[in-house]
DNA sequence: GTCTATAGACCGATAGAC
DNA sequence: GTCTATCGGTCTATAGAC
C-alpha cells in the first residue's frame, strides 16, 4: 500500500449534490433520454467552463461568457450549477477523471520513472493545448468550495496515490533521487501543470509543441545543472 | 555584450510621468521637506501594494484596501497613482530594483553557477516571506499597461540582461547544461518567483523555510531524477 | 485669507445570483 | 430580465498649514 499522501487534513465529508438523473426511473426509454439530455447539456457546460477556465482563468471567466459559449440562457446554467465555484469545481473533477484514464491507460510494461515523466509530458500537452484549467490558489472562497467537493477530493486523492506509489517505486529502483521526499516530488509534478514557461515559450514562437514539452521535461527530470 | 533576451518584442517608449518633486526647487529645505513627505507616503503605498500583491494577487486586492492599509484616503492614492493598474506596476519596478540592488551585491568572487543559485534562492526567500508580487499573466489590461511602462521594461531587461551573461557565461565554463537554451534557463529560473510549490510544502508545515528552499533549489538545478 | 490635501460620500459599470 | 453587491474611479466640502 503506497503511502497516502494527505493534500489536506481537513476533509469534511459533505454530500456532494446529487448529479442529474439521480431519481428512480418511472420507464426507463424516457427518463434516460431526459437525463441523457441533461447529461449531455452538463458536459458541454464543463467543457466550455475548462476552455475558459484554461484561457482566461477563474477571476476573468464571467458567467455570462459561460453561458454565452453553450448557448443557453445563465439562468439553465444555474439549474445544474449553483455558483460559479461549482462551475469551476466540475471543470477540475472532470480533469482529475481525464487524468485517471490516462494514468490507468499507462500502468503496463513501463518503468515507475517513464510513467511519471509520461504524467508529466500528458500535463504539459494538455496545457499548451489550452485544455488544463488552473485555480488561483489564492481565492480563499474557491479554495473553500473545492475543498467541500467529494468527487474533487476523491478524484484527487486517487490520483495523487497512484502516482505516489510510482514516486516511490521510482526511489526504491534508484531512478528517482530519494534525497527529495515524495511530497515534494508529486508537488513539483502538479506544478508543471500551471508552469508558465510553456506559455512563454510558445508565446516566444521559437519552439515548436513538441520542444517546448521536451525542454521543459528535461528542466523537470535532469535539472539545470549539468548532470 | 550578452545576447539580448527578448522579453517584448513591443517597446513603445512612452515617456514616463514625472516623479513628483520634479519642480524647481526655490527653496531648498522646503520643498526638499515636502517632497521627501510624498515620496515617502509614495513609498508606503508602493510596499502595502506589495504586500497584497503577494498575499491575494492583482485581481483579489482592491484599491479601498490599499487606501485602508496605508492609512490614507483613496483619493489620495489616485494623487500619486492614476489607475490600478499603476499601482500594481509601481510594486513591479520596486521588486526589480531590489533584484538588481541584490544582483549587484553578488557580481564578484563567485562563479556563475552560484551568482544563478543565489539568485533563486533569493527570489524563493522572497516568495516565502510574502513579499514576492506575482501578477496574472493572463490579465490583458495589466500586461497592455507594463508593457507601456518604461521603468518596469527597462528594470526588466537590465536584470534579464545580467542573468542571460551569466547563464551563457555558465554553459560555456560547462557548469549549466548547454542542451537547454538560455531563455528557457531564464524562465525557468523567473518562474521560481511564482512556483506554487514553496507555498504548498510550507501549509503542509513539515519543512521549515530553509529546508523548503533548498529542497526546491535542489529539484530546480539537479532534476528530479537520479543524476 | 488662501491654498492644498484629505475624508468620505458618491457614481457608473459589471458580475454573480435568482 | 432583474436585483443587489462590489469595485474602480471621481467629486465636494472641510480642516489645517502658511
Amino acid at each position: 500500500m503506497p503511502t497516502r499522501i494527505a493534500i489536506s487534513s481537513a476533509v469534511p465529508t459533505q454530500p456532494a449534490q446529487a448529479p442529474s438523473g439521480a431519481g428512480k426511473p418511472a420507464r426507463a426509454t424516457k427518463i434516460s433520454f431526459k437525463a441523457q439530455m441533461l447529461q449531455a447539456r452538463e458536459d458541454a457546460i464543463v467543457q466550455a467552463v475548462n476552455r475558459l477556465l484554461a484561457e482566461k482563468g477563474f477571476d476573468l471567466m464571467t458567467v455570462d461568457e459561460v453561458a454565452a459559449e453553450v448557448g443557453i440562457a445563465k439562468a439553465s446554467l444555474y439549474k445544474h450549477f449553483s455558483s460559479k465555484e461549482d462551475l469551476a469545481a466540475a471543470a477540475m473533477v472532470r480533469v482529475l477523471r481525464q487524468a485517471q484514464a490516462f494514468l490507468a491507460s499507462l500502468s503496463v510494461s513501463s518503468t515507475p520513472l517513464e510513467r511519471l515523466m509520461a504524467v508529466a509530458r500528458w500535463m504539459l500537452q494538455e496545457q499548451l493545448a489550452g485544455e488544463m484549467p488552473s485555480l488561483p490558489s489564492q481565492n480563499s472562497s474557491l479554495r473553500a468550495n473545492l475543498m467541500a467537493n467529494k468527487a474533487y477530493l476523491d478524484g484527487l486523492m486517487q490520483v495523487s496515490d497512484q502516482i505516489g506509489g510510482w514516486i516511490e517505486a521510482a526511489q526504491i529502483d534508484g531512478s528517482l533521487s530519494p534525497k527529495v521526499p515524495a511530497l515534494v516530488v508529486l508537488y513539483t509534478l502538479y506544478a508543471r501543470a500551471c508552469d508558465p514557461v510553456p506559455g512563454f515559450l510558445k508565446a516566444g514562437g521559437q519552439h515548436s509543441d513538441e520542444v517546448i514539452i521536451e525542454l521543459v521535461l528535461a528542466t523537470c527530470f535532469d535539472g539545470l545543472r549539468t548532470s
